[in-house]
DNA sequence: ACAAAAGTGTTTGGAATACACCCATGC
DNA sequence: GCATGGGTGTATTCCAAACACTTTTGT
């Protein structure tokens, strides 16, 4: 039984997209789904979906996450709000953009709901993207950018144990550039928020390495202090 | 005659609010709107409304700011969108929110359009607020005085031509700390944005400061090659 | 033994901070 | 002449950046 909503005023319809990264073999990526239909059949897009009546932005945010990755209690956080009157051919659509840091290696592939393909893309070669998806992409990557310079927040694509090599590979691969290793050890641990362990890694070719983890506490504490600025 | 848009799916409002900050007797300033119009009639709310079908949320700002302040061309950007499914007891109303600089001198108080009443107050003695515009309001402050530290925003609250004095206690109400004149004049003056002109106060029983001007060609060059971060 | 990454300190330059006195003007 | 804000320089501290060698492990 089909239904209609009506209103005095035309509405816009408001959904989320998410611009989600992991990081892997040195690369930072994102995840793309492939559309299963038109508008843009074929092409490949940013994850995302239509707000329910019952529940925020962010909720739609998480649940799409959640649906595509089967991830939770991830990071993430509101990066825009995308208005342009002819973004979707569909009619008038705003978008509520969130980007989000997950682990890759825990990522579980979604059995191709919606009948739709996903795939995690190198931010150096991303394809052409459906509808105003490439302006949202630029946006992301650059906030992760400015955002990475003041949070340690790197460690969210990595294992919970993870070394001090690793992280610094991350850092390197979304600024790329090439950081000193020892000033680059200096700064992460004078933020206080990794600990280390009692535990290396092991059948390594080499000196095996701490491991350490995110002190996830003490972060959510400096923040609440007003130590790291929202960007 | 009234004609009726009717969707299959529910479909939310979407509206944008402004907060708007004004700096007047060494004082900063938000301008609040007295509502005409249930609900929340009588209370004081952010200037802000629907969202037009052929306008994006920018638009609509800019629109908004004009009808209510008179001002065009003047300083704003997005800050965030706010979708809690109670926030407005009409229904469901996700509103994305802009925070705007203006200077009140230049500013025309409008005669009272919709019967509302519009008045600056300042940021420490803010009314109890319609809606969810208590939370919208701090985080614009929050997101100023974040602001205010990387990039030279505050020059946007006074007239063309202004002292250095002037601009430091700008600052110095934004940021609720005093500060020394040396060396917020050497740190400001290095951001070489600011252009010294021949020109000195009149009628000042002291010593004539000299007035200066903002540069915004060198702002936006020093933007574009990065030197700024967004917040 | 050698390849590969781990781990570790010191020096240097630049930026932020702290700090005090004389100057021009209107009354 | 005095009250008011304008204008200026230096010494110190802290942080960021540059920089090279030894250690451990697997092959």
């Amino acid at each position: 039984m089909k239904q209609d909503y009506c209103y005095k005023h035309p509405r816009p319809s408001v959904t989320t997209d998410c611009v989600i990264f992991g990081y892997d073999q040195l690369q930072l990526k994102v995840l793309l789904i492939e559309r299963g239909i038109e508008p843009y059949k074929g092409k490949w897009a940013l994850p995302g979906g239509f707000v329910r009546e019952d529940e925020t932005t962010e909720q739609a945010a998480a649940r799409e996450l959640s649906e595509e990755t089967g991830l939770k209690n991830i990071f993430f956080e509101q990066l825009y709000t995308f208005s342009n009157v002819d973004r979707d051919p569909r009619g008038r659509v705003i978008t509520v953009t969130y980007f989000a840091l997950v682990n890759i290696e825990n990522f579980k592939p979604v059995a191709g709901d919606d009948a739709k393909n996903a795939r995690w893309f190198p931010v150096k070669e991303i394809p052409k993207l459906a509808f105003d998806h490439e302006m949202i992409f630029r946006k992301a990557l650059y906030r992760l950018k400015s955002k990475i310079k003041w949070q340690p927040v790197g460690v969210e694509l990595l294992q919970d144990k993870f070394t001090l090599g690793e992280l610094q590979s991350v850092y390197e691969a979304i600024l790329e550039i090439k950081l000193d290793k020892r000033n680059f050890r200096k700064k992460i641990l004078k933020t206080e928020v990794l600990i280390q362990l009692d535990e290396k890694q092991k059948n390594v070719a080499h000196k095996a390495a701490y491991l350490y983890k995110f002190d996830k506490k003490k972060y959510e504490q400096l923040e609440n202090d007003g130590f790291y600025f929202e960007i």
